[in-house]
DNA sequence: TGGTAGATACAAGTATACAAGTTTATACTA
DNA sequence: TAGTATAAACTTGTATACTTGTATCTACCA
């Protein structure tokens, strides 16, 4: 009899870390600040323990440097890192949207459409914030869909610095118009079985993605190392 | 002033967490081991803390499996995962030995040759532990010679369930002479700067050292999942 | 003999105390 | 006033105590 909340309760480490996680990515603990261990264990009420280990873990996935008897600062964003992190992207995605065209399942397929769909629904509504959540489900489903699952977590972890890049896009005016365009023909190139045309059309995709690299660069120089 | 040693101190945390990684590697902590923190951080003079914080870390790497309240388990080797590491792999690799066979400086062409050469002297000894490293540092060398090192690390990280076979097979009789020779076609394509050459031989290459997966599977069925 | 309730041992999660080292502030000296 | 030495106030690293949940073992009952 498993009358039992199958959830998995949340421990406090998982709590602290999704939290502080969020703060960096969306900016509102920027690049170059300094945090504490006891300090943030106070604001979370929480003891240091589970907040030394989300810094851990934040540590390594290259948000945070901690320096033993000095400090943790949230890193600042390094281009060479997020080069690489577009580097492997570009090439992993290039097999998956070939693989994707030659054998997706139904299940995939209409889950893309659906998500194509709505990404134009929120392009008419000029709502950026779910448009950049779209997007990333779009390419989510799939590597999702060709069984990739721990490559799509990687692709994500390596470009963490990259999507830091990507909210502060989210203010200014932004072509999405063309993003969500590009979304639409990749998704016709599956449908059709033309993994030549959907590889062409990724490799532009996450080219245009890429562009604005600079012009972050000299809007907020304090954010770079 | 800086007569400070610069080496940074290694912590506890670090110690352990090698030693526990090592030991799982190669195997003589096998799959499906019971660990306990308490036990482990007596065996190790340690406190728990640092014993924690690495089983944490190996908990990332997919080393360990942690239930809370139940036990820490050294995880079976999964297929699913060794194959979606082999499919990172090839696809970056592939990009790797084309860039490096249109730009890789001296430096790093001579890294390559003092390594194959190394490579069939420890060939001729039988040296095949001293062959595993080799191995490892040719590829890494390409790597670093077209400033990939994140993405080096990332293949090493998606591959370590990979690896966890490969330290068995040093027992057994092995192939190691059509791989010595394999790389030194590869080396070979590079300095003669012939990117679709090098590219079609790393593909046989790692298509190679990926097949006797299904023979290490019958000899040890308990260690896969 | 079979089965269930309760005690017990043990697991990881969390909180707190202590150690070791760095930085900053302060007070004293030349 | 400038500079230096000392002390105080931080930092993270480590050790230990306590909490909470799980599994197992034992004793008692039908």
């Amino acid at each position: 009899m498993i009358t039992q909340n199958n959830r998995t309760k949340e421990s406090s480490r998982e709590k602290v870390y999704k939290i502080i996680k969020n703060n960096i990515m969306n900016g509102d603990i920027p690049p170059g600040t300094k945090l504490s261990e006891k300090e943030m264990s106070e604001q979370l009420d929480v003891s240091r323990t589970p907040v030394r280990e989300a810094f851990l873990q934040l540590n390594q996935e290259g948000l945070l440097g901690v320096f033993p008897q000095v400090g943790t600062i949230v890193t600042k964003i390094d281009l060479k890192v997020v080069e690489e992190g577009r580097f492997v992207r570009e090439n992993i995605e290039r097999a998956i949207v070939r693989e994707a065209a030659m054998k997706l399942d139904a299940e995939s397929l209409l889950q893309l459409e659906t998500n194509v769909t709505l990404q134009e629904f929120s392009l008419g509504k000029g709502s950026f914030q779910k448009l950049y959540e779209l997007d990333d489900e779009f390419h989510r489903i799939m590597y999702h869909g060709c069984d990739k699952y721990r490559t799509w977590e990687m692709v994500k972890q390596m470009n963490v610095q990259f999507d830091r890049l990507r909210i502060f896009r989210l203010a200014v005016n932004h072509q999405w118009d063309i993003i969500v365009a590009q979304h639409k023909e990749i998704f016709h190139a599956i449908t059709n079985n033309d993994p030549d045309l959907a590889e062409k059309l990724i490799e532009e995709h996450l080219r245009l993605v890429n562009i604005e690299k600079k012009a972050l660069l000299n809007d907020n120089p304090s954010y770079f190392a």
